[in-house]
RNA sequence: GCACACGUGGCCUAGCUUGGAUAUGGCAGCAGCCUCCUAAGCUGCAAGUCGGGGGUUCGAAUCCCCCCGUGUGCGCCA
């Protein structure tokens, strides 16, 4: 229930049937003013080489033509646009009604629930995440609660690596390296406990020749399908696994299903991939090793051949990423996947292979460019990392030194509990605002940004309406919403009208950074009637004023939510 | 070398898909606002060659071409 969509519809019938008076059966587009001068327009640009006029002069006609309207209050002509003025008490019937009627579920879109996997996060496990590899999650459960909120029926999935040299490497390293030639880890977390072992296994490899033919002799066991390997590899993998699903927990991103890569070598489908591309005049081999020419569909490089074989005839890694798309074309009818840009080639190769494979579907990819820090990028194995959990930490840490500044009253664990709602929230909130191919250079100050464009802010303004409400006691009586005159009222109330559309754009188009703006923009829309009309003091409209502190909390609540932030009752 | 992405006030950023009205916010800076629903707030000021140059167009931050800078990729790795 979109409350603008009767005043869209009455404003797009008035304007067809003037301009078809005027002779120009033109279609047009309805926008949103930037500028906020009137709450729709049409630019009357496209009218002027049919009617061989000027715009200005256009809208102005156009503008004289239209009668009175019922939502409308005022039509008029400006710079070649045919503005509109909607209808203040209209307006609040319609939004707050709909807010009221609909609550944590208002800006559902109306489609049929189709079913979308959504692939996200996938990081190798070989290592705690890390505050580059968390924008893949953060992107990833923001787009998913966006598709959820517009209606959609998502699934998350992790594709875990249990396969390949770098599992391996850290199998071996638990093996053999004895406890006390790696450094001390603070804390007992798994991951981070045995991320040591690989780093330092990792340092071996590149002196010590023996050490490579060790690890070299475990990878071709597992290549063989030795049970025994590779049941060790897959347990390492697990261990690891669990420390990176306790820190994704902890910034509120729950994955539904894991798929492990090792499953489409047991189960043959990787071979059968192998096979069935053998087949396509696309193929050749070098040496046993197959590939396909992908120059002849447009792929650039020093290298446009892409092997799917190893000389030996095993599979390799995007062998088995078509094995494991096919399988998720049989699970849903909308297919996302978030990754580093990195993989652009590789996805590129992917869609080529699964055409090829007679598939006529691709994955939809969210790219994100990868974070870096001042001093450069950040690497595993180099141990040049920040991680995803020191951030929170430190993040909690500040939230607390915040509260203790401003709540004196509060018990120790409420206070916590709060610092633990506003640092996790913020880390979010910093990422998802910035668009993901954008490239990001990790800074504190701007991880833990909690004033003006901020996650806080928007909890900040639920908190304060929490807070009236509370004070205000008994629910909302009965009020009428045309008594919301003022322009701090009227100012929120078109903002609070917009949800579902910001909904639309980022569940079905996955722009997830409109949400995070538009929070920020009913934050200081409340704040400023905050400011300026007294709820409880005043005595004039108050249960209409309720209501509409009513209908703004239950906006930011449905934000936040769908951003995976807690909206705290009280800050 | 080739391909893809990014470049918007000191810093971060919206707008680019679908060209249109004075380019959106925030941080930092300056000046104000707490006897009044939590000042993580509000108000005002200052700050811009939209990387550079061409082109298309009545009109370009937005589309096209060239150039510059940054990032990413071009493994019988994952």
């Amino acid at each position: 229930m979109d409350p603008l969509e009767p005043f869209r519809e009455e404003v797009r019938i008035a304007a067809r049937k003037a301009f078809a008076q005027m002779g120009a059966d033109v279609s047009f587009e309805i926008e949103v003013p930037s500028t906020g001068i009137a709450d729709f327009a049409v630019p009357c640009f496209p009218l002027a080489k049919k009617l061989r006029k000027a715009p200005p002069i256009l809208a102005e006609e156009a503008a004289a033509l239209i009668p009175p309207l019922d939502l409308v209050s005022k039509v008029w002509a400006d710079k070649g646009y045919l503005n509109f003025q909607l209808n203040d008490s209209k307006l609040s019937v319609s939004t707050l009604e709909a807010i009221e009627a609909m609550k944590g579920s208002y800006g559902q879109g109306d489609l049929e629930r189709k079913k979308v996997l959504l692939e996200h996060t996938s990081v190798n496990p070989t290592g705690p995440i890390h505050v580059g590899r968390a924008r893949n999650p953060i992107i990833g459960d923001t787009l998913a609660r966006c598709m959820r909120a517009y209606g959609y029926d998502v699934t998350t999935e992790y594709y875990v690596n249990d396969v390949g040299k770098q599992v391996v490497m850290l199998t071996w390293g638990l093996e053999n390296i004895p406890a006390e030639d790696v450094p001390e880890v603070a804390g007992d977390k798994l991951d981070h406990r045995l991320v040591v072992y690989y780093q330092k296994a990792n340092k071996m490899m590149e002196s010590d020749p023996e050490v490579e033919k060790q690890v070299g002799q475990m990878l071709r066991r597992f290549e063989d399908g030795d049970e025994e390997v590779m049941g060790k590899v897959r347990k390492t993998a697990k261990l690891m696994l669990d420390g990176i699903i306790e820190s994704l927990l902890s910034i509120n991103v729950i994955i539904d299903q894991f798929t492990w890569e090792s499953q489409f070598i047991k189960d043959g489908s990787a071979h059968r991939v192998v096979e069935e591309l053998k087949r396509s005049e696309h193929c050749s081999e070098e040496k046993g090793a197959c590939y396909l020419e992908l120059k002849p569909f447009g792929i650039h490089g020093k290298e446009t051949r892409f092997f799917f074989t190893r000389a030996d005839g095993t599979t390799l890694y995007t062998t088995r990423d078509m094995a494991y798309h096919l399988d998720k074309f049989k699970r849903a009818d909308r297919m996302i996947n978030i990754l580093g840009e990195d993989q652009k080639l590789g996805q590129a190769q992917l869609a080529i292979a699964l055409k090829l494979l007679g598939q006529d579907r691709a994955p939809e990819c969210v790219f994100y460019s990868f974070v870096s820090l001042p001093e450069g990028r950040m690497s595993t194995r180099k141990g040049t990392v920040v991680y995803l959990d020191d951030l929170i930490e430190e993040a909690e840490e500040r939230a607390l030194e915040e509260v203790r500044k401003r709540r004196t009253d509060l018990s120790e664990e409420r206070m916590r509990e709060i610092a633990k709602a506003i640092g996790r929230g913020a880390v979010r909130y910093n990422i998802v605002r910035v668009q993901p191919e954008k490239p990001l250079v990790f800074k504190w100050e701007d991880a833990l940004n909690f004033e003006g464009n901020s996650a806080p802010f928007v909890q900040y303004a639920h908190a304060r309406a929490c807070s009236i409400q509370r004070k205000a006691g008994a629910s909302v009586g009965a009020y009428d919403p045309a008594s919301l005159t003022n322009d701090y009222e009227l100012r929120l109330i078109r903002v609070l009208a917009r949800y579902p559309s910001v909904i639309r754009e980022a569940g079905e188009k996955a722009r997830i950074q409109v949400l995070p703006a538009f929070g920020h923009e009913l934050a200081a829309a409340f704040n400023q009637f905050y400011t300026y009309v007294p709820v409880l003091k005043g005595e004039e409209n108050r249960e209409a004023r309720l209501a509409l502190v009513d209908a703004t909390r239950i906006v930011l609540a449905n934000v936040l939510n769908t951003l995976g932030l807690s909206a705290p009752e009280e800050m």
